[in-house]
DNA sequence: GTCTATATATCGATAGAC
DNA sequence: GTCTATCGATATATAGAC
């Protein structure tokens, strides 16, 4: 059909890393072996060599890779927010690139969060501590909002770990050929992360 | 110290079914080798073959066993319902329920709700059928709430999963020894879940 | 019901021809 | 940069002695 630009043919480190990624994130990583990830991208297994040093390394790269565009997926949403911001205006800004990208970038969502485990010990917390600084963001604007007085919330780690999981949730479902697109998804799960710290009282007996 | 009874010396299907569940709850079903299992009960790996058919015949033990106690911790809780019970009992019921087991038994969530994909596919059917139903009663309550009135959502379908989720997730993080009581953290999710579901309006301009 | 020994397959990774 | 061939380790599972 199309002409294929001749660089396309042969296999390189961005096709290895496409074909990982989906494996790793559908099969786990220890359940992937070098010999599939070649094959589907036409090569064999000793071939992979040449553009990685090891399987492990695969991931390490596959998982930086993950993280920065998280991070900056983040930090692009931030930098759009208005002036002088609500945490209101902040939280639904966090949720909503939270659960676009776990919406949009499903792969690379399952392997932040569900493979970190099968890294080199000094890769594996180098990620932990990326993740935790992801989630710190959260956490700040939650305590925020408490403290202007316009969240309310029996435990405010607690809520915030509900928040990011529901969220984090939304990779292992979320089809976009399905009914909702994902702006209709983010508007959902604003609208819960919002009634979730919502300082309305619910009961008004007494 | 004890005496012990001279029945526990000997490895039985008991201390390979605990063994293997913790390893597979850590590590990952294909990360976890009959020989790992076969050592943490002081034997060796062709010794399983007397209890077990096969590897995926414990997961499956296992996996059974777990959706069963789920499902019976489910019975439980809603057998003690008071009569009549309004949307809202219902909802903290579930909710009440759903989160004590993941928190208590945090190594079966881990194994229903991440290692299913390792079943044979027959297995696998059954699994996902059972999960299906469990989730199903979550969702039934949330409608009945809407149907009467008591509950608002801009999806249904969307907040139950976020409501299981975000539960689900608890096996993952929740320790015994920290700050937290299952009570405690029981009744954050009740109201977490609730608020979530409140038909009050967040804004009242207009 | 445990063990040793082994069958058979596959794993990650390397060496060296082309 | 690909390949074939192979190494050494390890996987699940089985056979048969005790």
């Amino acid at each position: 059909m199309h002409p294929v630009p001749e660089a396309a043919i042969s296999a390189t480190a961005d096709e290895i890393r496409e074909a990982a990624l989906e494996q790793f994130a559908r099969d786990g990583y220890s359940s992937t072996s070098m010999r599939d990830i070649a094959s589907s991208v036409g090569i064999k297994a000793a071939s992979l060599y040449n553009h990685f040093g090891s399987k492990e390394a695969i991931l390490w790269d596959l998982t930086l890779t993950a993280f920065e565009e998280l991070l900056r997926c983040r930090d692009l949403a931030i930098a759009n927010l208005p002036d002088n911001p609500t945490p209101q205006d902040r939280l639904a800004c966090l949720v909503t690139s939270h659960v676009a990208f776990h919406a949009r970038n499903s792969n690379q969502a399952l392997l932040v969060n569900s493979q970190l485990a099968a890294l080199s010990k000094t890769h594996y917390r180098k990620a932990v501590a990326m993740r935790a600084q992801y989630e710190a963001t959260m956490r700040e604007v939650i305590d925020e909002g408490i403290t202007k007085g316009v969240f309310t919330t029996i435990d405010a780690r607690v809520t915030t770990f509900a928040i990011l999981q529901m969220g984090m949730a939304v990779s292992g479902w979320f089809r976009p050929e399905g009914p909702l697109t994902v702006s209709d998804l983010c508007a959902i799960y604003v609208d819960l992360a919002a009634k979730m710290l919502t300082p309305l009282p619910l009961k008004r007996k007494e």
